[in-house]
DNA sequence: GCGAATCTTTGCGGCGGATCAAAGCGCTGC
DNA sequence: GCAGCGCTTTGATCCGCCGCAAAGATTCGC
């Protein structure tokens, strides 16, 4: 599983989806390959925006860091996700930090080939502006969410998330695929480790998750979702 | 200033900067222009998305409500910039819904016109990339507030955002040039009216902001800086 | 100019969730 | 196997902000 899979990546992507075969193959030899370790960052908040990413395989953890030392985690990306927008955005800076939080290999691409492809391309460009639209959409919807709801729906709507995007089906329930602390769930939805470990001890003795360290399985999805969408 | 107003307002927008006169009085011509009076809606969340809009003059304000009836600002929108986004993407549905804050024009563009401008001019889609994801990296902003900041600044935040947007300078200070209830200040924070009056009045008595009815100005933007950046 | 509607102010009580503190648990490395 | 570190749990306390209630301003319609 190399070239071919790499290409297969590649054109799985909703930015390059409709490229032709011969593009994909320039694209491929203009790109770089990156194998990460758990851990191992991919860019940093304020580095120059030069190259974005494909990942490959694996899941990077994208964070801003304010400027008293808080952070917040902005979202995880997975297979065919971007990370590094900004870059196709023609912004100077990354915004965002980004982490690999699970062994990973991801594919880079300069600025200046993404932008000859979307200058030489337009239904990339158009792709381009549909994948941000997401995100944004994405954003509002976690805005809203913060203002309108409490702390435990806020939680279990983002594990519901989690495990749309980056679940596995288990005998237990639905796990989520890569490690996962108190912490970084506490850093998702605006509140404090404490209150999430409360809040997973207190769904774990009524049978909707099994969790324990940097762990989540969903057991009972649907009443979670029932807790997720009930007034409060 | 009619013909000629909304030429220069539809070439002095981000996302029709450097498309060549000829195209931009081909989209003239195919553009639809619409005057609001206070209150008018422009289009609905769950409306099909077929036409975006331009602000010529005034504001429109862009809200969300959810499923069980709160309601959250997204966005105002003031001249040269743009309401309904998601019809560049292509997305089906508006998310949110503008509806008029002042007497305003707006020059209405449709689906159809906007993807073949696109697909003619990618530097149009490119451009259409940098406004979304400006608006992406402005949503990225708030989330951060709303996370990791108290009430206190996030108002002093927001409220120097609108001072910058649309902020008018008079003898008394920054004058946000539009009305602006409690409510809305609120809806915007993620927090009730009834703290955004207390912090109001707690301001007004420090000689940082006056304020009244639907109306606010900044007497002293620098302290009110000084107070959003501040810890908590 | 009077009343009604809308927006704002302010007091009071309560509670959700932060903060502080300390002890348990489970990996990792030697 | 034991030490040590990082993650999690749980208790106790405190406080920022919400929710409710009622009165005070300001604008608008007739």
């Amino acid at each position: 599983m190399h070239g071919t899979a790499e290409q297969d990546i590649l054109c799985r992507t909703d930015l390059f989806r409709g490229l032709s075969p011969d593009s994909l193959r320039a694209l491929r030899r203009s790109a770089t390959r990156r194998r990460l370790a758990t851990q191992d960052p991919v860019f940093h908040q304020g580095d120059r925006a030069e190259t974005f990413y494909v990942v490959a395989e694996g899941r990077l953890r994208v964070t801003q860091t304010t400027a008293d030392g808080q952070q917040v985690i902005i979202r995880y990306v997975g297979p065919a996700e971007l990370a590094g927008l900004a870059v196709l955005a023609g912004d100077d800076l990354h915004p965002s930090t980004a982490t690999a939080v699970a062994d990973s290999e991801v594919i880079g691409i300069s600025r200046a080939v993404i932008r000859e492809i979307m200058a030489r391309h337009p239904e990339v460009a158009m792709n381009a502006v549909s994948v941000i639209a997401a995100r944004y959409r994405e954003m509002q919807q976690r805005l809203r969410e913060m203002s309108t709801q409490n702390v435990e729906r806020r939680i279990a709507h983002t594990i519901l998330r989690l495990a749309r995007e980056a679940g596995r089906r288990t005998a237990r329930g639905i796990e989520i695929a890569f490690p996962l602390s108190r912490q970084d769930l506490a850093e998702m939805t605006g509140t404090t480790l404490h209150t999430v470990s409360r809040t997973l001890s207190a769904w774990e003795g009524r049978g909707l998750v099994d969790s324990g360290r940097r762990r989540v399985v969903v057991r009972r999805p649907h009443e979670l979702a029932m807790l997720a969408d009930a007034a409060g």
